[in-house]
This record gives structure tokens, sequence and C-alpha cells, in this order.
DNA sequence: AGCACGCCGACT
DNA sequence: GTCGGCGTGCTC
């Protein structure tokens, strides 16, 4: 007899799908039954879809009008933790379970059937007569003992037509099999050598070590600033895990640039993991979806929605660069992958290890009020130690109207050119100037659809929407007065830097990264690689160069606009600087050579200013924890904002004007409403966008009052609304 | 999400 | 008269 999870042919189940629907439907289990969780393919109107069986059925809708499951699909069903995972997140951030499921599922052909190629091997007996091609062909199946060639392969190593092959296989000399064309992963190996680890190192291992070893759910804060070898630190985790038996799943924020990273999972265990990001083939995800579940991957290393994989017993999730705001993003859901890691690794009594340089004030407070465990990694790799910070006081500085790179700077740069070092100028600004103006009628150029400036990027040739991404040419004549030639650029970009640099050091190797020069990750990968050998004097970067490469040769950062993510009263303007500023200057000074790190700024008396040239990092967030919990914002307070959108402004002001005067549910928690008021981006892509803030105690049940004060509403026409909890910016 | 149903403008 | 615009509603 089967036990209550499963359904016999004909019983009801309530299977979930991943159309946008919000409520199970009921369908009759299909011949031989199906278990809870099962992939299943249903009956929706004239259309055949993907579904999961969630449970026994309502029973609530006319029997007779009930359909049956098409199949049962031949992969890993869900798991419980995962069905729980899936809910817990969708009440969070307040999501429709159909959307998660969605996440959930994002491999294409899981309902295929296993597709398969055919493989070749050494069968038996002598060939009828043996030519020479023949016998390549047998001594290279010999060579390589009981292993399997595609024709491919196998023709392409005895050097004949393939042909040839199949005439061996006809004689029953070689075999042709059938095999699944989705391969497991390599098994990776722990017991390789690692690196040798400081005694400092060594100590975080052994702690994470033994958290792994306890089974239980459990984050760690592992903070060590850059070149302190975290990620040594953090793969000694995943041996651990590997050596227990459990997956291993590991989050980086910039998928694009992990190939270093790759090379030094492939250094320590010896086979590279499964990769998992939006550039993968369909075939890569299938594969690794269907692999991950049946436990034969056993690291994962991927983007945020790498969370969303079937894992069949995943016992360590590490998040690098957890700070990172691209982590807080949309893919089709509002969710933060730091959160939700932690959330699914309590589902499924995991570890997290959050890593970071520089901790986002949240994971700080957690660390702080005991949530989390603590592990710091003090002793940077090798002798040298963070950079030296220094301000350079651009009000004291001789300035050409159009320059931006300091004479202090100049100099310092020259310096360290005469010791054949390399510099870095950051600039966190893409295309040459942010703003084109015309000189004869003083407007500016903007996007069409959008409420946001068209940036000159030269490169390109084109003015570009950093909001919405179109693209035109660059005009020759004023839009808005039809005046040709006035059209003057203002402000600096990483271009124009670019061009001022060439002029000020007219002999120096230069290079510019910057993330709309590089077609494909793999020119931009080069490119770095080519800038760690040493083949640039100045190396020009926007954020992209911030992210944790290693430039060995490079002890001078000069930063451009230390003052520009100071502006804007966005509530996290000061730790998002502190971060970058401190992420950047990391970038100075490795191996045995000192670095130093300039910031030109405006108002070097800033307090934030001030805390990143003194490095007082305790200092900073104590102060930043300070305020926050003054003002009840988070990580000490709730906030979620509401964003309002349509085509027409006076529907979407009304919306939100009545989602204003009835914010009752809301009240009742004690939450406060303000707005409506304009997005800060107000317009995009010709919709009209309009927020609402609601902040609320820590303790207070956000997410249920929401839900009671927009059930009522019916958006009617072109109206959209979506609420993010915990928003990453709010002014 | 798709797809059908249905209620008003401008076409052979 | 009807062809077709896309607003509204349904899918077990």
């Amino acid at each position: 007899m089967h036990g209550p999870d499963f359904f016999e042919q004909g019983n009801l189940v309530g299977v979930l799908t991943a159309q946008p629907l919000d409520r199970m439907l009921d369908y009759k289990a299909p011949e031989g039954g199906c278990f809870r969780g099962a992939f299943v393919e249903v009956p929706l109107g004239p259309r055949k879809v993907l579904g999961v069986v969630w449970g026994p059925g309502q029973g609530d809708y006319d029997y007779s009008k009930v359909r049956g499951v098409i199949r049962v699909l031949d992969v890993a069903p869900m798991r419980d933790e995962m069905r729980m995972f899936l809910r817990r997140a969708a009440d969070y951030t307040l999501t429709p379970m159909s959307a998660m499921l969605r996440l959930a599922t994002r491999a294409p052909g899981l309902g295929d059937p296993q597709s398969m190629r055919k493989i070749y091997r050494l069968g038996t007996g002598e060939p009828e007569r043996k030519t020479d091609a023949r016998t390549r062909v047998l001594s290279v199946l010999r060579d390589y003992g009981g292993l399997a060639f595609t024709l491919k392969e196998l023709a392409e190593a005895a050097d004949v037509t393939s042909s040839v092959v199949k005439g061996l296989v006809k004689q029953g000399v070689v075999r042709e099999e059938d095999s699944p064309r989705d391969l497991p992963f390599p098994k990776l190996d722990p017991e390789l050598p690692s690196k040798v680890l400081t005694e400092d190192q060594e100590r975080a291992a052994t702690t994470m070590r033994a958290a792994l070893q306890s089974g239980k759910y459990g984050t760690a804060l592992l903070k060590g600033v850059t070149g302190s070898g975290k990620t040594e630190v953090y793969l000694e985790a995943v041996a651990e895990a590997l050596r227990l038996g459990r997956q291993a799943l590991v989050l980086l924020p910039e998928i694009a640039l992990t190939a270093e990273f790759l090379n030094r999972v492939e250094v320590r265990f010896g086979a590279r993991p499964a990769e998992w990001h939006s550039g993968a083939t369909m075939t890569e995800r299938r594969r690794i979806w269907r692999m991950v579940g049946q436990g034969e991957a056993p690291l994962v290393v991927g983007a945020r929605s790498a969370l969303f994989l079937p894992f069949r017993d995943l016992g360590l999730i590490i998040v690098d660069e957890e700070h990172d705001t691209s982590y807080k993003q949309e893919d089709g859901v509002l969710y933060n992958a730091r959160d939700m890691a932690v959330l699914r690794a309590a589902m499924c009594s995991a570890r997290v290890i959050l890593a970071s340089a520089t901790p986002s004030l949240e994971s700080w407070a957690n660390a702080d009020a005991g949530k989390y465990d603590r592990i710091e990694l003090k002793s940077r790799f090798g002798v040298s130690v963070l950079p030296e910070m220094k301000a350079i006081d651009m009000r004291a500085e001789q300035m050409p109207s159009g320059t931006w790179i300091s004479p202090s700077l100049r100099r310092a740069v020259e310096e360290r050119r005469a010791k054949g070092e390399q510099s870095l100028l950051f600039i966190n600004r893409r295309g040459y100037a942010p703003i084109t103006l015309c000189r004869a009628c003083g407007q500016q150029i903007a996007c069409d659809h959008c409420d946001a400036r068209m940036v000159e990027h030269r490169f390109l040739k084109r003015l570009m929407c950093h909001q919405c991404g179109e693209t035109k040419p660059m005009p020759e004549e004023c839009p808005s007065c039809g005046v040709e030639g006035k059209l003057a650029a203002v402000g600096p970009g990483i271009e124009r830097l670019a061009e001022e640099a060439e002029a000020a050091f007219p002999d120096a190797t230069i290079v510019t990264l910057s993330s709309d020069m590089f077609g494909s990750a793999r020119a931009l990968k080069a490119k770095i690689e080519e800038i760690a050998e040493g083949d640039a004097d100045i190396v020009i970067g926007t954020q992209l160069v911030a992210k944790g490469h290693n430039f060995p040769n490079l002890t001078l950062v000069g930063v451009i606009d230390a003052d520009l993510g100071l502006q804007g009263s966005d509530l996290r303007a000061a730790e998002r600087t502190f971060q970058l500023m401190r992420q950047v200057a990391g970038r100075a000074g490795r191996a045995e050579k000192p670095g130093q790190a300039l910031l030109q700024t405006f108002q070097p008396e800033h307090p934030v200013i001030r805390a990143i040239l003194s490095g007082d990092e305790d200092g900073f967030w104590e102060a930043e924890a300070r305020e926050r919990r003054g003002a009840g914002v988070p990580p000490y307070g709730r906030m979620a904002g509401i964003i309002l959108s349509g085509p027409d402004v006076a529907a979407v002001f009304d919306l939100g004007n009545v989602l204003a005067r009835n914010d009752g549910p809301l009240r009742a928690i004690g939450a406060q409403v303000y707005g409506p008021a304009p997005a800060p981006i107000a317009r995009v892509r010709g919709r009209h966008r309009v927020r609402m803030l609601i902040k609320a105690e820590k303790g207070a049940p956000l997410q249920e009052a929401i839900s009671r004060w927009i059930a009522p509403l019916r958006l009617k026409g072109d109206l959209r609304l979506s609420v993010d909890i915990d928003p990453q910016s709010f002014y």
C-alpha cells in the first residue's frame, strides 16, 4: 500500500502550474497514479502545460469537468523542502506561486524524453578484412580502454571517415549504443591539496568545517579584505560539503567574470563545476537542471536564479560579495538572492556563508545581533596592507574646464609610471558625457520614452538611454530648436576620461574597460588577463573593475569623482559609496608592492569621505547603524515600495490616491504610507510611474497587511502594481 | 500566459 | 450589413 503522498489513478490532485492563475487546479491522477511533488503535464483549455502535484485536490469543482493528468514527466519530483521554500518565498515577496514555479522550472524541455545520442565502444571479434583504417579504429578503442566515443570523436581520433566505423559496427566489432545526452558532471575531489592557508585562514576554515558537520542550518558572515583569501577559505567549506556527500552552490554577482573563479575551482577540485547563468545554452541548462536534481552535479556556480535549481541535497550556499546590489533585481519576481539563500538553507538544513570585504549593513546588523556567526580574516595575504587612502581636495586644484584629472593625481600617475607600475583611474559613469546640451536653446537631449537624459556614447557613435537601453544616432542639429553644430558634451564619462588621459599621458599604454566596449564576456576576460600580465600603464574603468580582479602590478587607484554616489537622498547612499570606494581602493597594492588610493572630492570633510579615508570601518558602521536605528529604517525597521504604472498619468495617480485613502489594513499594524509621488524615473518606456512607500516597525506583519490592503483593487486597463519588499533604493 | 467571447468603429 | 479593434474573463 502507498502512503498519503501517493495518489491512485482517478483520485483528485491539486496541481500548481506556471500559468498566472494564482490557485491550484484539480485534476485526476493518471494511470499508475502519481506522487506528491511529481512534475506533470496537464491540459489547460486547449493547451498542455507543465505543473507540479502539490497535494490532494480541493474537490470543489464540478467533477464532470475535471480533466486528467496527461502524464508524469521523467524528472526527479519536487522535494518537500523545495515546495516549502517556494511557498515561504512567495509569502515573503508577495509573489503568486505560479511565478515562483516559473523561477523553479527555468530549463527548456523538461517534459521531453531524455535526448539520446549514439556512442561507440569496443565490440567482440576481429574485422573480416583488416585494413589500415580499421586497425586504427580498433587501436584507438583499445588504447582508451572501455571509454565510449561519439561517431565524430572516434572517426577523428582514428583519422578515418565515419563510414569505416559504420562498417565495423555492421560486423559487430564495434558496438553502437544509445546514451543519454545529458551527462552527469564530473566528481570533484575534495582531497586534492589546497593552497597552504595562513593561521587566520585555517582557523576560519576549521570553524566552517565544524559547522557543516553539524548538519544543521546556520549562517555565517565571512568578512575579509581584498586579498585576505576569502575564496580559498570558503572553498574549504565546499570541500567539506563534498566530503559529506552534499551539494554546494556558489552564488556570484557578476557571472560574466567568473573565468578566474572557475579556474580556481578546477585547481582545487580537479574538475569544473556546473555553471548556471543567463548566457548558458538551452542544452546546458537542461543538463544542469536534471543533473542537479539527480544529485549528479556536486557544485553549481551561478547567478542568483541558481537558487531555484532542484538540488537533491544542498548542504552549503556561498553568497560571494553578499553586499552586491545586483542580488536584488527583477527576474519577473522581486527578490533578494542573499535573503532567499538564507531561507532556502533553513528549509534544507544547509549552511550559508555570506562573503564580502564590505558587508551590507543588514548582514552586519544580523551578525551583531547574534543571528549570524561572524568569521573575520584580518591579515591581507602576503606582507602588503590595505592601500593608503588620501583625498585630493578639488577646491584647491587648478582645473582647466573640461578636464577631470587634477594636477595632483596626474603627478601621482607619472610617479607610478616612472617605477613601471600600473595606475587605475576609476569613474562610475558609462559613455562619453552624461549630458548633451544645446548651446543655442539650452535644452538637454532626453529619451523619448523615459524621463531620463540620453547619454552620448562616442565609441558606439550613438546616444543611449541608460533606463530603457534605446539608442539613436548622434544628431548634427538640436532636436529641440534645430540649430546645427551647437550640441555640447557636459560632464565626464569614461570615454571622455580616456580621451583626457590619452592627451595627458601621450606615450603611455592606456586600456579602457567599460561594459559597452566588449561584445562578449570572452573579449572582456581576455582584456582583463592582458592587463593582469602588465600590458598597460593606465587602466580606465567603471564599476566593472571594482569587482575582484587581481592586477598584481597595480599600485595606484585614482577615483575621479568620489562624491558621485553621495548625491541624492537615497538612504543607502553612504553605505554604497563606502563599499564602492573600499572595493576600488582594494585593487591597489597586492603582493609586495604597497598601494595608494587617491579620492578626488569637493567635500573632504563629508563624514562618509572621512570614514573612507580614516579606514575606521567599525566606526562608520556604528554611526550608520545609529542613524538608521534613529530613523526606524532598514535594517531596524521595515519598508516596502509600491510602484504603480500605466500609460495615463492621471489614472496612475488616481489609483495611488485610492490606495492612500484606504490605508486601514496598514494603519492596523502601525505602518505609515507615503505618497503617491512621481517615481525617481517618472516615465520608462512610455509608462508613467508613481511610487508609494510603506514604513513599519521591525516586527510588524507587513506582507500580510499589504495583501489585505491591495486585495480589493481591480486594476483596469493597462495599470500595473508591483510590491517591492525591502527595496534597495527608495527616494 | 494564451485564447475565446463580445461589444463598438469604418470598410466592401 | 460585416470585418476586426482589443477589454474582459476563463482555464480544473
